[in-house]
RNA sequence: GUCUCAGUAGCUCAGCUGGAUAGAGCAACAGCCUUCUAAGCUGUGGGUCGGGGGUUCGAAUCCCUCCUGAGACGCCA
């Protein structure tokens, strides 16, 4: 629709002698498309102009009706409602998707470009629970999205892989661990025992003192903290990895917390020489007063690093070894004041890019109404969600389509599915409280249903070949049914949606999107008969291969695989 | 206490760069499978858009204020 609508911008403004482009931003969907399919309303320009609203409507409408590009123009009130021509937006829209899916999508407004996402990052020697699912998938899509629009994308683990928890699990694992139970399940085994390190430490605060001695002796190189360190590592990832397999979620580099011990003095001193440091209560700190925020610890009063200083030490790095000109990361709202302590003090340090580094917040996930504690060992395995949707994919495969091939890999892409589409399509600031049933339901707005929706469309297509039809890119449309407009009249949005989910970091705009595809095609499918119809069988074919393409591509900017039957 | 973010139908949310009668899904109820997958489609009921002011031709949307909830507020990340 961007097409259309510059189209009637550049004649609105030639005629009004406005600008082009603040009369294309203008220009909405009507609420109802009985108006319309494309609208202008004109009280805005009634003050330069000093004309009414109506007045200039009408004679915008003559202006555009002149043309004749346009179906029909009209002047309701102060809005010029147009309608468009749709065969020819019909045969636009399913041959650029015919072509390729990704040019309906995307004008590869990011050429050039290079963004450094952060996403993920759980922490080693601690369960993956339903808690980490939203950064890992929210930035797993943002990946897809912005490689989309033509970024280059660098996707960057940051492993919680240091500080005095390491020195909390081994003191545990030394005190009451039990190699073999561990190694049977290294990373439950080792949260139970740091679980049990809090219970323990409440009663006797010593070990406390314990674990930092251990972390210490870790940081100065000890043997046998290494081991463990190593060891604690080399099992969360084989977890992480498995984890990750299954929701389709890669990284370019895993780069722990510890990849930047070494990397840390090079930003004091630099802090330190260009006299951004000063004292106070004995720490190291970046007075940020002038901004309304409170100091950035950069050096404890013990003279160790902080996460802040690592996190500065990090950005450079993206910066300089990736050429990242920007800089994104999926972390939790809670960290909203650290991320913005770090990015006003990169561009303290006087790095031109800190003002692209955005971090994509999102609320808490909590369960029963309650925040999840890994200290307390209240959390939710992802594990076990996973399974539970599987489980329940499969079930419904056996009541719907007891014959279908590959029942395990339709359960898994589907329960899967459901999960990740859940955590995406409501992305927003909002806490949420995980709830299985929520989950578990694969009816209305869901991963299910699109997939559903997909496999219903490959399976038209399917159907037709069998008849020994083929969707062809040269095909008469043969008029075209309000419901088939719809359709097409949503797919024609895939630009603005994409572009505006790149702008705004915001996968759920794409979720939306593929829902409303989804609820327009079910709809077409449900009013027109396609392999039945002899004139319009070429078109409607034709359409819903463009669909399928659509939506398949849809799904895959989500991170959904799209299976062909269901 | 200060700052930030949220508050729209019973529940979960969309709409928020101001625009036409505030939209979906779930749940409830009522229809639609001899015909392309009913994980679908259609309809009904359900709203002081947290309250109150203001700006404007026009406010769910912008500003102020209050209420409620969550989070952050220096040596964890």
């Amino acid at each position: 629709m961007l097409q259309q609508k510059t189209a009637i911008a550049k004649f609105v403004s030639d005629a009004l002698s406005l600008p082009e482009a603040d009369v294309s931003t203008m220009i909405e969907y009507p609420p109802n498309p009985e108006l319309g399919d494309l609208a202008l309303p004109c009280f805005r320009f009634a003050k330069t102009l000093r004309r009414s609203p109506q007045d200039i409507a009408k004679d915008v409408a003559g202006v555009l009706s002149a043309t004749g590009q346009f179906a029909s123009v009209e002047a309701v009130g102060g809005y010029v409602n147009v309608k468009l021509q749709r065969e020819l937006v019909f045969k636009d829209v399913v041959r650029t998707l015919q072509e390729d899916p990704e040019k309906l999508f995307s004008r590869k407004r990011g050429v050039g470009r290079t963004a450094a996402i952060d996403y993920s990052s759980p922490n080693i020697a601690k369960p993956f629970s339903v808690g980490h699912l939203r950064s890992t998938v929210i930035g797993q899509a943002i990946v897809h999205m912005l490689k989309a629009d033509g970024w280059k994308v660098v996707g960057i683990n940051h492993l919680g892989d240091w500080g005095t928890q390491f020195g909390k699990t081994i003191v545990a694992y030394l005190k009451w661990g039990d190699e073999e139970v561990v190694r049977q399940n290294p990373v439950r085994e080792l949260f139970k025992l740091y679980v049990k390190f809090h219970e323990e430490a409440q009663a006797n605060p010593e070990l406390e003192e314990e674990a930092r001695e251990w972390f210490k002796k870790l940081e100065d190189g000890d043997p046998e903290a290494t081991r463990l360190w190593q060891w604690f590592i080399s099992e969360s990832l084989k977890v992480f990895r498995s984890m990750y397999d299954r929701l389709g979620v890669t990284f370019d580099h895993y780069l722990g917390e510890s990849f930047y011990n070494d990397k840390m003095q090079a930003v004091v001193d630099e802090l330190r020489d260009k006299n951004l440091l000063v004292e106070s209560e004995g720490a190291e700190v970046v007075d940020l007063s002038a901004w309304n925020m409170p100091p950035c610890i950069i050096v404890k009063s013990d003279g160790a690093t902080i996460y802040a200083t690592r996190d500065l030490a990090a950005a450079n790095y993206r910066h300089d070894e990736f050429g990242a000109d920007t800089l994104i990361y999926v972390v939790g709202a809670e960290q909203t004041l650290h991320f913005s302590q770090v990015f006003k003090v990169l561009e303290l340090m006087e790095r031109p890019w800190a003002k692209n580094c955005k971090h994509v917040a999102f609320g808490m996930m909590k369960y029963n109404g309650e925040r999840m504690s890994t200290r307390r060992g209240k959390v939710v395995y992802l594990e076990d969600v996973l399974e539970k949707a599987v489980d329940e994919a499969r079930k419904i495969i056996e009541e719907k389509n007891p014959n279908l091939a590959d029942k395990d890999a339709v359960a898994e892409a589907v329960g899967i599915g459901a999960v990740i589409f859940n955590d995406l399509k409501s992305y927003r600031m909002h806490d949420v409280d995980f709830r299985f049933e929520d989950v578990l339901n694969f009816d209305g707005e869901t991963g299910p249903y699109a997939q559903y929706t997909h496999a219903r469309a490959c399976s038209v297509l399917r159907k037709a070949e069998e008849s020994g039809f083929q969707p062809a890119d040269d095909f008469q449309v043969m008029g075209v049914h309000d419901s088939e407009w719809r359709l097409i009249y949503q797919l024609g949005q895939a630009q603005e949606v994409l572009e505006r989910a790149v702008d705004d970091l915001d996968p759920s705009l794409i979720a939306r999107f593929v829902l409303d595809v989804c609820h327009a095609f079910n709809r077409f499918y449900h009013d027109c008969p396609i392999l039945s119809a002899e004139a319009e069988r070429a078109q409607r074919l034709a359409l819903t291969n463009a669909t399928r393409k659509a939506l398949a591509y849809g799904l895959h900017l989500l991170g959904l695989k799209a299976p062909t039957a269901m």
